[in-house]
DNA sequence: TCGAAAGTGTCAGTCGCTGACACTAGGCTC
DNA sequence: GAGCCTAGTGTCAGCGACTGACACTTTCGA
């Protein structure tokens, strides 16, 4: 177990988080000043700078978090799985923790109405969208690497990366949206949303080689 | 001719946008203060927030009048053209006059290096991000109504502004890092990426009607 | 020509964010 | 357990983006 000193910063941590999202989530992201999330979580502005670089950041810690528990999912799945598998059911072991993760740090109500705040505030949306390119940026390259394609000459794990975000994306807002807070109803939603795909973006890409150029996934 | 007042309205408007970019050009977008522009025009920062609500706006206001004048060109291209040919063409006509445009405030060296200015800062990323899905949604709109098509379930207006948008910024980064600075030049860039668009997204679609899942553009 | 209205400058203030410096408290050595 | 090292914190002072209030000047229309 952690040192005192550990402890208490995470503590401190957790209660600009949880804080900083009761507070958005109450009275919108910009009527919410640092001054008051730090007197609320009584440390000094200075303080909650340094655990954040900006106001923006605490505002996507938790996201951060369940993206990075993703992430680890994508990596941990077997090599011979077909890409949309891969991403399908990393997000399936990945919600296992996920709602635990959260609920350590606030209810799951609060982060859920957090994905409105996001949505309706233009400065989160643009912040939002830059990162999701860098993100999916990176998660085509993990997919193109274990598929054993060459991620600068084929479109494909781009195209379903994309795709799956797309989808994603999609689904958290229906949730947000709808009534039913449990992590099972996420899941739910998710898995719903995902079922979708057509059969296109899930074959076995290994046969195409390097060179995708020739056999694209889509193409009319 | 407009009034005394509105001329110089314009004056100051231009020489706040031309002022903006010469420093943002030279020195970087975040090294440069509204103070500095302000001084430069010679007007007061309060009067700089009159004519713009943000340092990020005066950065994309060239940007903007070029994409309006598309929007018009796209608005009056005839109803019986192909949806991509309407696009490749509309920006064809567009840049009939988009180069005077420019150049009545800047010379097209300072707006070609504007790019890579909003390509290389992280905030104007972001807000360009931002307002791209918005402008995307809006010609998706437009091009689904040209086409009489629903916009609501079909996919194909979507599809083909997003990857119409994906070649434009793709064909502006190219001629943005060129050498050939002259309109000719970049009417010429756009045009070959343009070109290598596949004929699927070109095809006529009023035959399909409102309900576009039936026959989608792309489908594995 | 005179008055309404538009445009501008000044000033004072808020908020996000940063550097510098002094202080406190956790963790280590002896 | 005393004492040192240093990570973490508060305080303060300041910058830059942005806003509201108010007074002054200039244009425009009756």
């Amino acid at each position: 177990m952690a040192g005192l000193r550990e402890r208490k910063k995470q503590r401190t941590r957790d209660a600009l988080v949880r804080t900083a999202h009761e507070l958005f989530v109450a009275q919108g992201y910009e009527r919410t000043t640092i001054d008051e999330i730090a007197a609320a979580v009584d440390v000094s502005q200075r303080t909650f700078f340094r655990y954040f670089a900006s106001k923006e950041e605490v505002a996507f810690a938790l996201l951060r978090t369940v993206e990075e528990r993703f992430f680890t999912a994508v990596r941990e799945r077997p090599a011979d799985e077909a890409p949309l598998q891969v991403l399908g059911n990393a997000l399936g072991t990945a919600w296992n923790h996920i709602g635990d993760a959260i609920q350590e740090v606030v209810p799951l109500e609060v982060y859920m109405r957090m994905w409105r705040v996001i949505e309706t505030t233009p400065a989160l949306v643009a912040a939002h969208l830059r990162h999701s390119t860098e993100q999916e940026e990176r998660l085509a390259a993990e997919i193109a690497r274990r598929a054993g394609v060459d991620p600068e000459h084929d479109p494909r794990p781009r195209v379903l990366v994309a795709a799956f975000a797309g989808v994603l994306q999609l689904a958290g807002r229906r949730w947000a949206a709808g009534r039913d807070i449990t992590v099972e109803g996420a899941r739910r939603v998710f898995r719903e949303h995902l079922d979708r795909f057509g059969p296109a973006l899930a074959e076995d890409w290994r046969p195409a080689g390097g060179s995708g150029e020739d056999t694209p996934a889509c193409r009319g």
